[in-house]
DNA sequence: ATACCTTTGAAGTCT
DNA sequence: AGACTTCAAAGGTAT
């Protein structure tokens, strides 16, 4: 009810027609997400004429060249791919894609010294790899099963929204002296929303821009790769809580925040 | 040690 | 086609 009302005013004020189709605005305007999609069709620029023409930065011929036009190769290019990691400190401005010193040979290249591992691979576990003498006591299913299973996980881009998060949530933690993600995340939703069309259009943005490098990156990756890899609760238990009316009051509540208020200063 | 909480959006599956 | 589900991040909390 709470939710519902703030975020109903929110999708007034800021054009965003409800998840029906019933908007009242007279032109409805697609959602930002939707509206940032190209249209099917549409030939996709390469990563160097996308990221490179609104920024007078030239590519380093190594980059342009050898990194991006040509079609990349997962194993060969994960260092390169680090805008995540590498440039949310330097959000709001657009990152210099082929300044990045992410991008740049020597930096992420496996092999060098220096080579930082993509933020979007992840090893399954931080345990050891089993020695050659353990694996060889292992049937060939098994240890086919366990090689599967400690296959590098490729992440997921992240979306506008995620970005937004992981750029304000030490500004939010600052500034309420909370630490608990879910208190914060709730947070950052109400921000989002208050956001103006043109803030969020560069998180949007820059959301489009992940999602093609990690695709130029990750030829062969599908959102289903990952499906079923984390346990989740229960479904019942799911929408109960994602149904429950009394989340903020429980929220504040939790947090020891003032009921009346809402919540504290700051954390508006 | 690991799932949960909490958010939005993208992309998957299911009906 | 539209509804529903999962996973991206984060870190404290609960089991």
């Amino acid at each position: 009810m709470y939710k519902e009302t703030v975020y109903s005013a929110f999708n007034l004020l800021m054009h965003y027609p409800p998840a029906s189709g019933a908007g009242q605005h007279p032109q409805p305007q697609p959602p930002l997400h939707k509206a940032n999609q190209p249209p099917h069709g549409v030939p996709q620029l390469s990563l160097y004429e996308h990221f490179n023409s609104p920024h007078p930065t030239p590519a380093p011929a190594d980059i342009s060249q050898k990194q991006v036009h040509r079609p990349l190769q997962t194993p060969d290019l994960s260092g390169f791919y680090s805008l995540t990691s590498g440039s949310m400190g330097q959000l709001p401005h657009t990152v210099s894609w082929f300044t990045h010193p992410s991008l740049m040979l020597g930096s992420g290249v496996p092999g060098h010294p220096a080579a930082i591992p993509h933020p979007a691979i992840v090893p399954p576990s931080g345990k050891q790899e089993l020695q050659p003498f353990d694996r060889n006591l292992k049937t060939q299913a098994e240890s086919k099963a366990e090689k599967e299973a400690k296959k590098p996980t490729i992440k997921k881009p992240l979306n506008a929204f995620m970005l937004y998060m992981k750029e304000m949530r030490a500004k939010v933690i600052a500034e309420c002296t909370l630490k608990e993600s879910a208190a914060i995340n709730q947070i950052l939703g109400r921000r989002w929303h208050a956001l103006s069309r043109e803030e969020q259009a560069k998180y949007y943005e820059l959301a489009r821009k992940e999602r093609q490098l990690h695709m130029q990156l990750y030829p062969g990756w599908s959102a289903r790769d990952n499906y079923g890899k984390k346990k989740r609760r229960s479904r019942e238990k799911h929408q109960e809580s994602t149904t429950d009316p009394g989340s903020p009051k429980k929220c504040r509540a939790r947090f020891g925040l003032n009921q009346q208020t809402d919540w504290c200063g700051p954390c508006r």
